[in-house]
DNA sequence: TTGACGTATTCCTATATGGGAATGTAATGT
DNA sequence: ACATTACATTCCCATATAGGAATACGTCAA
């Protein structure tokens, strides 16, 4: 079996590095198909077909003005992602507030960083 | 150009659902490969090569054991993936108070949901 | 040493890219 | 109707899987 389309989730769509920056640049308001190119400097059909993979899995919504199509991201899609990561943040902070004790010299752990 | 490979980095390593669920039973202890297989029902060679990756990648620590080998995740690594999301927090959170508002009676919004 | 156990690696194949180039299509102005 | 603008889609190709099967490797017990 080959990898798993990278429509067929959000984790998948967001392991491109070009369609995160589409959906930074996208979050704060809807922009159209030009500005996203002009702003990553990629080609167009690129950023097209970026954005089509954004869109199956509803990362994005779009919307047409004219002869633009007008997306914008939608953040609630990237939500299950952040649930996921979230399930490990009480591991981190463990790990931090030994970082922590060892910078204040209160542990004997300088053998394990 | 084909896909970035899994091992790239944590966003193309995670986008596996398997690998997720590796990292999900590996996150409260570590545990030999033997454990995995039978947890997760997949062939150990399986096994074996999304762990390969995720070490690849630093989404796992490993130790020797005896003949067993002794894996556990390394929450530090998802981190990245977690501060990334967390950048959309606030748009998912305008999203919920506007629905509120609406659920209340509050605003005029009712032709922007 | 030999055998068994626990893992890792190699070989194979169908499938899915991402980018470049070229082309198709919808909407607007004249 | 026609040229132009703004995007989308198609074709092509090098590359990277994920899983199955078979095999190699490292460690321990007898």
């Amino acid at each position: 079996m080959a990898r798993a389309a990278t429509t067929s989730d959000a984790f998948n769509a967001v392991a491109e590095p070009r369609r995160r920056e589409i959906l930074n640049y996208l979050a704060l308001q809807e922009r159209p198909v030009g500005d996203i190119v002009a702003s990553l400097g990629l080609e167009q059909p690129s950023v097209s077909k970026h954005l089509g993979v954004l869109r199956d899995v509803g990362l994005v919504h779009v919307r047409r003005d004219g002869r633009r199509m007008l997306y914008r991201t939608n953040a609630e899609a990237i939500r299950p992602l952040h649930e996921w990561t979230k399930t490990f943040e009480r591991f981190w902070q463990h790990q931090l507030s030994r970082v922590k004790e060892l910078a204040e010299g209160k542990s004997r752990l300088s053998d394990k960083v």
